[in-house]
DNA sequence: AATGAATGAGGTTTCATTCAT
DNA sequence: CATGAATGAAACCTCATTCAT
């Protein structure tokens, strides 16, 4: 029997991995996660339903490469921009500014990654007890704690609030084009610089 | 897991809804919204499908019940506690304070109705601009820095982040019973008080 | 136990009857067989749905008053417009005339017969073989046939023949109040006595 | 390897929705249009309901192709067998006798078609108005007037009658296969020619 | 690699009916 | 008589997944 030709051709496996995630995270933007189904991202991508679970065998494993694929890029370009300061503050402003310009720059899949996250609980029930991203921030404040560098407010609270807000502008700007994520970030520097730095009052 | 070991007795209409609420809240705090359906709520409440969709026509009214009986409970508990201070720090440790204690006694309800509002989009797309709770956060701080009461911090960031945190803390009051809401109020004020009263170094 | 004073008060039987198949006509009329149920009949009438299955036990008996009192008032009303013609001619107008009279006078509860009637069919499966009301006006030309009074076209086809004519103008009536029945009656009755007495030409 | 024997194989799409169809018909015909659920289409396929919708995305399509078919079919069929007479009479009996064929010839989905036509009624309520198959008899009759050909009677309603007369035919056909159309058309033919051509006695 | 067909489970909703009060 | 609550079946539809080609 004759092939029969294809509308869309082979892109080579990953180009085509590459294309199905990029279509997820459209899916998941415009119709968030409830509305995102194999078969809308098959539509969107002009290729049928089973090209989908053939290089994703089933829809965890797509939003599950949403997720990580994320995950990598950013690591990479907040990894960049780290361990450059030597002070506890210098730190936290290169956090938070790494952050909100990486959300800057790719918002879509900000927004995409926080909708699977809101929804795809890991299996082992509700996750309780502290954020790893939070802890890492806590315990960058405790050792400037511990050396004096910055004051003595609580660090899992602060560094909580800081995650939180974070993530707020993050949502923010996936939503809303005119948000300004990096003016969040410098402003949110200052608020935890006073709030570590500066001599209370009277 | 809440049913009253009873075989189906009529509860009287406003016994039944209150029972039907109770269940939608557990199932999605323990399954999340996309677990959430109306065959799991008859199912923990020991009574057929059709009980659920006789009180609650649709799966929305019941969820939309979900979120309006938390304001209603809220307003009541946090209206009391408000307006009784004339500093605007004051206002704000008593907005924290209030937020966070109410999050501490409805822990359950509270992270139901952040699933509902994580998905259930409204039917305009996505939101965008600004949460009207933070909103009215930040001009409570303008006003205190019309009067020169309190530092000249970015209100909105500021806001944003207040509002962030009481989130997160709730968020985690949520599924983690060790943490400590008030505790999270009472250090998040403190953080909040240093970054508008201190004065910065140097 | 104290009696629970009723916002609807009994109607005795008889009337409440009578509302209800007044009320079960409006929903077949406005919503046709397939949107009309039990809930909607007692919305109409002000009720519960309780009320409806009190008086008529189940759906089947409903419906079916509503057609059995329409055939009882039409037998009384058409039976008085019979028999007082003495040839074949005149009691074919008479029956044409008595038909589209009392649907002129109740298109509603017509339309809503007919609403039943396709839908609703006896147990034993689809009726086949010829239709009672036809098979009374074929009886009739054949005997006007049989003493040569009229023409001999075939009685079966033309009985058919006017009775579907009939309930067309009966549909037609039930839905378009600028229908005219009683001239469609005038019309037909002269077509068929034209069929029926006429001499062919050449 | 060897292909495992699949229990209801492919059929190609097209097939598929052709038996589907042809199902249909069936259920239709025998449960009438209130009985007619997808479920019992795919029993009677020997497949499974998914099958249905996957051809068919809602019930809408598939009851809407049953009728659309039909007209596809019925208009070749009819469409050859127009137009080649110059008699208004004979354009008469062509259209009677063209429909009666048809009839004859597809009792089943005519009857099918019957049962959707009388309970899927247009979303914009009731008719109400000329049938447009009607109106084109009508106007062929009137054109017979206005030159002569054709006596005076009522155009309109005997437009009427004679489709009226036709799909009882066809209704009575589609139940009972001792039915004989064609003949009903012949002697219908016989009827409306009567009353159109023969003067009137006296 | 890709496709279209098929499956079956599960979701929401409607509804006739039953029953205690 | 009347009601509201409850039931359970059945309807339509969606969807992740599997499979032959």
């Amino acid at each position: 029997m004759r092939t029969k030709p294809s509308l869309t051709p082979s892109l080579g496996g990953l180009a085509r991995k590459a294309q199905l995630l990029d279509c997820a995270v459209d899916v998941l933007v415009e119709l968030g996660f409830a509305g995102t189904s194999v078969a809308e991202v098959a539509r969107r991508a002009g290729v049928s339903k089973g090209v989908v679970t053939y290089h994703f065998p089933t829809k965890e494993d797509l939003l599950g490469e949403v997720v990580a694929s994320l995950y990598r890029e950013a690591g990479e370009q907040i990894g960049q921009a780290t361990g450059d300061s030597d002070s506890v503050i210098g730190e936290l402003a290169t956090y938070i500014r790494s952050n909100l310009t990486f959300v800057a720059d790719h918002p879509r899949h900000v927004r995409a990654v926080m909708e699977v996250a809101a929804n795809m609980r890991p299996a082992d029930g509700p996750p309780g007890g502290e954020d790893p991203l939070s802890a890492h921030l806590r315990e960058l404040i405790e050792r400037g704690q511990a050396t004096g560098e910055v004051a003595d407010v609580d660090a899992g609270v602060l560094a909580m609030t800081i995650r939180a807000s974070i993530d707020a502008a993050a949502a923010r700007a996936a939503c809303d084009p005119t948000a300004d994520p990096r003016g969040h970030a410098e402003h949110l520097v200052t608020i935890v610089r006073r709030a570590l730095l500066a001599t209370e009052p009277r």
